[in-house]
DNA sequence: CGGTTGTTTGAACTGATTCAATCTGTGTGG
DNA sequence: CCACACAGATTGAATCAGTTCAAACAACCG
């Protein structure tokens, strides 16, 4: 599986390698690419698609990272899934109740949907990947779930940063990880304010689980890293 | 959506209703049923399945309400998916990381995971119909997120009140709804302890949003309740 | 250089937890 | 029909994790 997400890292060139590294036959991957569509740079500072939108459109994350988000009534924003590349956002008849906003500058594919839904019904294969690609998906919200429901703010945060690094392909205990997030969006990830992520984050260092340059975070000891978090990787697949 | 939801109700006596009523062709709720499988009295003292488990079974619920819970590093339980009838709940190749425990006392349809595989491959309708329903637990699961991570704790409360209320379809400014979780189990989706949910309710009823009797609900205000819960049902579908 | 965005720190406050005790309703066996 | 057990609901008091508000600092960029 590792070898499977180092694949999929930020370094792919085409969104066929990162499809493929998400486990998608060549062929299939290769029939996404050629369904027609635009290919988009987004640029983290504003809002890709606000929240009502995107009933029509099927993204695919080529490389970089594109965050879901909605807000609450009173204005607080609330991040609820991560894609990474190889990764898709799949739109819902009703159109979608959440935003879509990049984390890093991003490359983006934005096909129709019907041309997607064509696809879909052509290769049953495709069909099955989507709905594994969906339940993978599904398995990390309940893991964010159990992260703002159960774990202490310590350790909401430790678990993002040991997710990220497994889904960006980091090996945590050799490389550095090029940390994507200001704290003001781990905040809006963990449920927290950025005032208190500061102060988690410091207390990490603290304790020598990282170290910090700039915005790059390095493992020091993974191992309690993994334990303080509760972080066991497999509902990554 | 009102009506579907009203027909996906408790009542209905079989699954090919409740799927029906979900969304689903009756020819092809048919060959959901007509797939070989067991029907399953589910008792919600004890677990149905442990983490780990139905990596090669799906879940029908036929009428009750199934809960998918997980539990972090700590011991501490967090809920993190309600099925109620003709919601499915889908096996994944590695296993899931959840377990499965009934609310309330529940009729499930147990399917061996081979079949069901068949049957979505010839019928790519039931396939999209799959994806869909996975693609509004989706949905759902956002919104718990935003609730765990962004609503203080009457928000949250009011919130799980509103949505099971219209899951269950039950007509919120008229009906009755019979409340169909203990305190503990409030606070094992909402985040909580048992003794805040517990001061929360009582803080609700005070309030004259809501009027209790035994573990049933009465909304004495449902617009009030809604705004406090920051409830817009839109997500649901 | 000035403007902007992100990080860091302190002090006061508060919502929710924890722990512990009590109360209520229901079912069971004598 | 009562005694007992058990699960769930309720209440109080002490404590604490995380927020809020405010201010200062650092890094970057045109």
């Amino acid at each position: 599986m590792s070898k499977r997400l180092r694949k999929a890292a930020g370094e792919s060139v085409t969104l066929s390698d990162a499809l493929v590294g998400a486990g998608l036959a060549p062929e299939l991957a290769a029939k996404i690419e050629a369904m027609p569509h635009r290919e988009i740079a987004v640029d983290p500072k504003r809002p890709f698609r606000e929240p009502g939108g995107l009933a029509d459109e099927v993204l695919f994350v080529r490389s970089g990272i594109l965050a879901k988000y909605k807000t609450d009534g009173s204005g607080r924003r609330q991040i609820i899934a991560l894609r990474f590349a190889g990764d898709g956002i799949l739109p819902r008849e009703t159109g979608t109740d959440f935003g879509v906003q990049a984390i890093v500058r991003s490359e983006v594919l934005v096909g129709q949907r019907s041309d997607f839904d064509k696809l879909i019904v052509d290769h049953p294969e495709l069909a099955r990947f989507v709905l594994k690609l969906t339940q993978r998906h599904a398995a990390i919200s309940y893991e964010w779930l159990v992260s703002c429901g159960r774990r202490d703010s310590t350790a909401r945060v430790a678990h993002l940063l040991c997710e990220t690094a497994e889904r960006s392909g980091v090996d945590p205990s050799h490389e550095r990880m090029a940390n994507p997030f200001t704290q003001q969006q781990i905040a809006d990830i963990t449920g927290q304010t950025s005032v208190n992520v500061n102060r988690v984050l410091a207390d990490l260092e603290r304790q020598g689980l990282i170290r910090r340059d700039g915005r790059e975070i390095i493992f020091e000891d993974w191992g309690e890293m993994r334990r303080i978090a509760g972080f066991s990787p497999s509902y990554l697949q």
